[in-house]
DNA sequence: GCGCAAATAT
DNA sequence: CATATTTGCG
C-alpha cells in the first residue's frame, strides 16, 4: 500500500517544482532574523542593517511570487500554509484533495537550511527557541513544527555532546564530533549555545519579543528539487572495506543545483523516492559571518572553534 | 505545546 | 547504515 502513497506525494510536490523560481532569485527575507530589540540596541534601523548588504529597503520584496498559482500565497507561518496551498492548488481535475492527511516526503536538511535553523535559534535565544517559534522565524514554507522539533531534538543532543566533551576533558574534540554529525558540523555553532552553566542567560540582548519579528515575516520561497538523490540515500558506505574512504563525504552536500535553466521536469525514476529539499534564501543574516573562525592565521581548516574560551 | 527516549520508516 | 519522522510519556 505504500506504493499508492508514493504516487500521492509525487503529485504533491509536483506543484512545488513549479513554485520554485530559483535559489538566486528568491531571498525576500533578510532582517527578519534581526530581533527588534537587537536593532534598537544598536540603534540601527532598516537602512543600517549592519553590513549594509542587507538593506530591506533595497530588497525588492517579492510582490509577485514567480508562481501565480494559488498554491503560493503569502502563507502565514502561523497556520499550515501547506494545507491551504494544497487545497487551493488542488482541484486540477482531480481528485487529490486530501492533502490534509497526506504524508510529505522526508525533508532533507541541507546545510543551508540548517544554517537558517541555527540562526533562527541563535537570534531567538535559548529561551524562545521552541519548535513553533523557530519554525515561524524561519518562515520556510513547507516546514512544519514537527520537522523543526525533530531537528531541534537532534541538535540539542549534538550540542550536549559537544559541551560535555569540551568541559570534562579539554582534550581534542571537534574532529571526532565533526565526523559524527556532518550536518551539524556544517554550520557554525553560536557561542551563545554553549552554555555550560545550568542557567543560560549569557545574551545581553534578545530578551524576548518574538511576535514583533514575526509580524514582518514573509513567506520565504522554498525550493525543492528531486534529483537522483534517491540513490544517494541508499549510498550506504560499503563498510567492511577501507582505503577508499578518503573523502567519504559523498554526501550530497549542497544540492542546490538549481541553475538558471528552468526547472526541468523532475523524473521520478524510482517510485517512492521523493525527497523534499528546502532551500532558503542565501542572504538571510547580515551577521551570519560573525563566526570567530580565523583565530589562527594559517589554519583554514574547517575545524570548529566552539570551545568555551571563557 | 514542549522535551526526551525509543521505535519506526525510508 | 544514516537520517528523519513518529510515538509514548511526563
Amino acid at each position: 500500500m505504500r506504493e499508492e502513497e508514493e504516487e500521492e506525494e509525487n503529485n504533491w510536490f509536483a506543484r512545488w517544482e513549479e513554485q520554485l523560481p530559483s535559489p538566486e532569485e528568491l531571498m525576500p527575507l533578510s532582517q527578519t532574523l534581526i530581533t527588534p530589540e537587537l536593532a534598537l540596541a544598536f540603534d540601527i534601523t532598516a537602512a543600517g542593517a549592519a553590513n549594509g548588504n542587507l538593506n530591506p529597503a533595497l530588497f525588492p520584496q517579492p510582490p509577485a511570487p514567480p508562481q501565480p498559482a494559488a498554491c503560493s500565497h503569502p502563507a502565514p507561518p502561523l497556520s499550515s500554509d501547506f494545507e491551504s496551498s494544497a487545497s487551493a492548488a488542488a482541484g486540477s481535475g482531480g481528485g487529490d484533495e486530501p492533502a490534509r492527511t497526506l504524508k510529505r516526503p522526508r525533508l532533507v536538511w541541507t546545510p543551508q537550511l540548517h544554517k537558517r535553523f541555527v540562526d533562527a535559534v541563535a537570534h531567538l535565544g535559548i529561551k524562545n527557541a521552541v519548535p513553533k517559534t523557530i519554525m515561524q522565524l524561519m518562515s520556510v514554507d513547507g516546514l512544519t513544527r514537527e520537522n523543526v522539533a525533530s531537528h531541534l531534538q537532534k541538535y540539542r543532543l549534538y550540542l550536549k555532546r559537544m559541551q560535555g566533551l569540551s568541559t570534562s576533558g579539554g582534550g581534542p574534540i571537534s574532529a571526532a564530533d565533526a565526523a559524527t554529525d556532518q550536518l551539524f558540523a556544517s554550520a557554525p555553532v553560536p557561542h551563545q549555545f554553549l552554555s555550560r552553566g545550568p542557567a543560560a542567560g549569557p545574551e545581553p540582548f534578545l530578551p524576548y519579543v518574538p511576535t514583533a519579528a514575526l509580524q514582518h515575516q514573509q513567506q520565504i520561497t522554498a525550493a525543492m528539487q528531486q534529483q537522483q538523490h534517491q540513490q544517494q540515500y541508499y549510498h550506504q558506505r560499503h563498510l567492511g572495506h577501507f582505503g577508499s574512504s578518503t573523502g567519504g563525504f559523498d554526501h550530497g552536500f549542497l544540492n542546490r543545483g538549481m541553475p538558471q535553466p528552468a526547472m526541468h521536469q523532475m523524473v521520478g525514476p524510482a517510485p517512492g523516492t521523493g525527497f523534499l529539499q528546502l532551500t532558503p534564501p542565501p542572504a538571510a543574516l547580515s551577521v551570519d559571518d560573525l563566526e570567530p573562525a580565523r583565530r589562527e592565521d594559517g589554519s583554514e581548516r574547517k575545524v570548529l572553534t566552539l570551545f568555551p574560551d571563557r
